[in-house]
DNA sequence: CAGGAAATTGACTGACCAGTCAATCCGGGA
DNA sequence: TCCCGGATTGACTGGTCAGTCAATTTCCTG
């Protein structure tokens, strides 16, 4: 069987993507343990073969995915572009994390970032990180006055976060309409929205390229 | 004692009020039927004589408290002042709210707002109101030319709220500074950045090309 | 092919807790 | 004073699950 053939590290693996599934299915906390291990097609104590806990499992998907999201930001930091369209990258990033994996971004959005109680609380340094991460970007283009230096980068970082997990929660809950266009309209209104509040734009008419459309 | 003295009626909100303390200090999820009791100095089985679930003292909590928010919106809404006055008032009466009774509201965004899993999903109409009566005031901002029509109506209600929702979020989990000041800050700074976002700036519909001199 | 370590299995345990219920209390009307 | 019905009590039940562990299989090594 294919399922058998795989080698030991892989069902680590298969492990992590069954309870992606069966997370995102049942919500954390009504989710069993069995049912992570039948979505694996493993046996239950296999699961604490690689885990040391259900919480554990939780906390790599999260590290892992976000890891990467972190780096993306960071990079996209240091661009050398407007900073309109440093947001937008990420906002991008983001939005195509979700359409890549729904139920990746649903467990880490609805389960992490929305449950500061529980697993939020455990990892508020890592998501803070994302925050301090968009400040700086919007902190340097205050400097360089291409925003405005009414609103504080850490509050920018705020506003600009919420409005994209406003979107996400929306898309995973079925509130707001979703598809191609919904996705590609999402990720300019976000920044048409945070953007529109933080460009200068009666002082210093910064060359943000009137050239982009 | 005081407590006994309280007519029957009063048991109920007695337990209630219980509730909000004991939901906020352990999180719904990890709060015990037998901790609201004790807090409320009420035997076990009261609480499901006023009470048919633990749930329902959680819905019971909300439903109240949010009508009155509602109200407060439609409210606003109908007043003849500018829009952005609108938007301050409303951000203003949520961050009151939360001023005026820390725990409630904690219970309110954290395991109802923001647990759109379970209890958030039982109350999406409410929370959609909310969300629509904010959007009727952008709506009639656009349409007397006061907010430009780049974002639609409903993205900027969710672009506000969530503001809101995160800052809130910041200082229930003390990740943001709070106190007097910080909450005068906050309610401008919500609106500055949307509304900066979306109102009409110089009757020119791209401020990309802002005029220089 | 023997030996053993790592992988895998799933029945079982221990703890937890929402909700039930029979018993008791208490205030007021006859 | 007696009686009734609602208020109040808290021990108990039933069901749920996370996590354990001894047994079994698999597979590599010599």
């Amino acid at each position: 069987m294919a399922t058998s053939r795989a080698g030991a590290a892989d069902k680590r693996q298969m492990i992590l993507d069954a309870a992606v599934v069966a997370f995102a299915e049942r919500g954390f906390h009504a989710c069993r343990v069995s049912d992570v291990a039948d979505e694996a097609n493993v046996a239950y104590g296999l699961v604490y073969h690689y885990f040391r806990s259900k919480d554990e499992i939780l906390d790599t998907l999260f590290v892992e995915r976000w890891n990467i999201l972190l780096a993306f930001i960071s990079q996209t930091g240091q661009l050398d572009v407007p900073p309109r369209e440093k947001l937008h990258a990420i906002s991008a990033a983001i939005i195509d994390f979700y359409r890549y994996d729904p139920a990746l971004m649903k467990v880490i959005i609805v389960e992490v970032m929305r449950s500061a109680n529980s697993f939020g609380l455990r990892h508020v340094d890592l998501i803070a990180e994302a925050y301090a991460l968009i400040g700086e970007i919007v902190a340097k283009a205050q400097d360089a006055g291409t925003f405005k230096r009414e609103v504080s980068p850490r509050f920018a970082a705020l506003a600009f976060y919420g409005a994209i997990e406003q979107v996400l929660t929306g898309w995973i809950f079925g509130m707001l309409p979703e598809g191609e266009e919904e996705y590609e309209q999402a990720k300019r209104s976000i920044v048409e929205t945070i953007c529109g509040g933080l460009d200068e734009v009666g002082g210093v008419p910064r060359p943000t390229a009137a050239s982009s459309g």
